[in-house]
DNA sequence: CTGTTAGCGCTTTCAA
DNA sequence: TTGAAAGCGCTAACAG
C-alpha cells in the first residue's frame, strides 16, 4: 500500500493540517519541514491527487477535444498545448472527432463526465450548442485555431479572412486572373472564402461558380474530388487557393496522378506550415499559423479563466499569420492573360 | 451545485447503498429502480468519478506516453487507442516525449503522480529502467510499435527484422546491389538493421560501412543528413532502405533539394503508410504497419491487464507488415551493374 | 504556526 | 433486496 498522510504523521508526530499545509506550500516551522521531507523521502510518500480533487473540486486536468488527431496539424497543436500545461502540473484528456460533429459533442459530454477543470477545443461545429453540457457543468471552454457562432467563449484564431486576402492578393500580383477556391463551410474554411471574395472583388475579377468548391468539412478527399473537378474544366484556373492543410494534401495527390506540374500548369497556395510542404517539391508557398502561439496563448487564458472565473471579458485572440513564399506559384504574363 | 447520491436519496427515499448498487449495475427492485431513474433524470445527476476513484482506486484513465506526437505515426496511433478506449469508458492522458529520453522518464513519473490505471507507451528509450515508478506503482505499461530490453512487459510490434529483410529482398530482386540504410539505434530501428543485414548476407552482398547510417534516434533530421552523406559517395548507392517514417521525410528533403530523381537517380523503400507517402510523387514502396491493430490489440491487452492484473504471461504480440509496391523502386538490369 | 475535526461523494461490508 | 455505517485520503475551517 502506498503510504498516505497518516503515515507521515504518525512518522513525524505532526498533525494532518500541518503537513497538508506543508504539501501545498504554506508556512511551516523550518524544523518541522525538515522532518516532513524526511518522512516524504523515506516512505517514498505521493499525495492521492484523486483525494485531494474531491476536496478542492480541481483534476489539474484539462481536456483536449480535436476535430481530427490524425492530423498533423492536430499533433503539432497538441504538442505545444501539452508541453504548456504539462509544465505547469495540468495533465491533458485527448478526444478525438474523427471529423464528426455527432462525436465532437459527445467528447464534450465525455470531458464534463471526467471533470476536466477546462476544455481545449478545436471544433469542426459552428453552432455553439455542443458545448452546452460544458457550460452547464461550470467548466470554461476555449477555440483553438477554429471559432464558433458565439462571442461568449475564449478563442484564439489568426485572422483568416485578411490572410486569405492577402494569399489571394498574391496570386493576383502575379497575374493570376482565373483563381479557383477550395473551402469548406466551417467557421475558417468560410472566413478564408470571404477573404478570397473580398481580393478578388478588390481586383475587379469575377469569380465563376466553378472555379468555387466546398464541402461541408475539410478534408483530403474534398482537396481530391475538387481539383480533379477543376482540372476537367475547359478554362481551367492557373491558380487554385485551399483553405486547409489536409485539403492541399487532396489537391497535390490529384495533380500528381493526373501529371499536372505545379507551378508550370497549376499554382497552388496553401495553408499552414507543417511537414509535408518542405518535404514536396517544389516548395509550398502558404500561409504559415502561429502554432506554438496557438497553443500556448489558448491554454494561458484558459488556465487564467479557470482561475479567476468570469471577472474577465471572453478573449478573442487573433494573431498574425505570415504568407511565405515557396515555389508553388508561377509569375505569368497579365497581358497574355 | 451538482446533485450528489444523497439528493437522489431525499428525492427517492431509498437507501444510499441500494442507488450506488443501481448505479453499478447491480440489482434493484423494479419499483426502485424507476424511481431512482426518474430522481435521476429530474435532478440531471451524474455521479463524481473522483469520489468513485478514490474508493475503487481506479481513475478509468490511462497514460499514452509517446516518443514525438508531433510525428503523424503517433497522430494515427493515438486515434485508434484513443478509440478503443473511450468506447469502453477509458479517457486517454496525452505525454509527448518530444524525442528525449529524459521527457519520456519524467512522464512516466507524471502517469503515475496522476494515477493512472495503466500505461500504452511509444518510447526511444531502450533500457527499461525508465517505467521503474510504474512498475513500483503496480501501473501495467504495453509497449506500442517499439519494445525495449525485457521480456517483463507486453507489448504489440511488427515483426521488423523480418520486414525489413523482406523489404531489402525485394530491392535485391529488382537488381539492386547498392543499397544503403539508414536506421537507429532504438529497438526497431536496429531490429530493421538486423533483418537488412540477414537479407545482404543470404544475398552475398557485401555492405560497405559507409553504406550503413545510424543515430542515436529516428528523425527527420537523421534521413536528411544521411542522405546528403550518401550522395557524395562516389560510388553512391543505387537504393536506400529507411527504417522509419520521418526518416524517409528527410530523405525526400534532401533528393529535392539535389535535384535528384527517385527512382531514376536513387531508389527508395520506407516504413508506414501514411498520408504524405500517398501524396508524394513518386508512390513510395514502402512496409506498411497495420496502425489499428497495434493501436488497438495494445489497448486490449492494457486493458486486461489491469482487470486481470498478473494472471498470465507478458504478451509479445508480433503483427505481420506487409510490403506495398509503390513507384519509388527502379528495376535495373543486374548484368549490367 | 499547529492540531482537531468535519466533511468531499462515493462504495462496501454487514446485518436485517 | 435493502440500509446504516465506516471509511477512501485529503483539505479547510476553527480554535488554540
Amino acid at each position: 500500500m502506498a503510504a498516505t498522510i497518516k503515515d507521515i504523521r504518525a512518522e513525524t508526530g505532526l498533525g494532518l493540517a500541518t503537513i497538508s499545509k506543508y504539501l501545498n506550500g504554506g508556512n511551516v516551522r523550518n524544523e518541522n519541514r525538515q522532518k516532513i521531507e524526511e518522512a516524504i523521502k523515506k516512505l517514498d510518500y505521493h499525495p492521492n491527487v484523486t483525494a485531494r480533487s474531491l476536496v478542492t473540486k480541481r483534476t489539474r486536468t484539462i481536456g483536449f477535444v480535436v476535430n481530427n488527431i490524425a492530423s498533423n496539424f492536430s499533433g503539432v497543436l497538441l504538442q505545444h498545448a501539452s508541453a504548456y500545461l504539462h509544465e505547469r502540473g495540468y495533465g491533458m484528456m485527448i478526444c478525438d472527432s474523427s471529423l464528426s460533429e455527432r462525436q465532437e459533442e459527445e467528447n464534450i459530454r465525455f470531458c464534463v463526465e471526467k471533470q476536466v477543470d477546462g476544455i481545449l477545443m478545436v471544433s469542426s461545429a459552428v453552432d455553439p450548442g455542443f458545448l452546452a453540457p460544458a457550460v452547464k457543468a461550470g467548466i470554461p471552454a476555449v477555440l483553438l485555431d477554429r471559432e464558433i457562432k458565439s462571442d461568449a467563449f475564449d478563442c484564439v484564431t489568426i485572422d483568416n479572412s485578411n490572410a486569405s486576402e492577402r494569399a489571394t492578393d498574391y496570386l493576383l500580383g502575379c497575374g493570376h486572373r482565373r483563381i479557383a477556391v477550395i473551402h469548406s463551410e466551417e467557421y475558417t474554411g468560410n472566413e478564408r472564402f470571404m477573404g478570397y471574395l473580398a481580393s478578388m472583388k478588390k481586383a475587379g475579377v469575377s469569380v465563376p461558380d466553378k472555379y468555387v468548391c466546398s464541402a461541408h468539412i475539410h478534408s483530403t478527399e474534398l482537396g481530391y474530388k475538387s481539383m480533379m473537378k477543376l482540372l476537367k474544366l475547359k478554362d481551367r484556373p492557373t491558380a487554385v487557393l485551399t483553405t486547409n492543410y489536409e485539403v492541399s494534401l487532396g489537391v497535390i495527390m490529384a495533380l500528381n496522378e493526373q501529371g499536372i506540374g505545379c507551378p508550370e500548369d497549376v499554382s497552388l497556395i496553401g495553408f499552414d506550415e507543417l511537414i509535408l510542404p518542405m518535404v514536396m517539391r517544389p516548395k509550398l508557398t502558404l500561409v504559415a499559423q502561429p502554432m506554438e502561439e496557438i497553443a500556448s496563448e489558448g491554454a494561458r487564458i484558459l488556465l487564467k479563466r479557470i482561475e479567476e472565473g468570469n471577472s474577465f471579458p471572453p478573449q478573442r485572440v487573433s494573431l498574425y499569420a505570415a504568407l511565405k513564399e515557396g515555389e508553388s506559384v508561377r509569375r505569368i504574363d497579365v497581358l497574355k492573360n
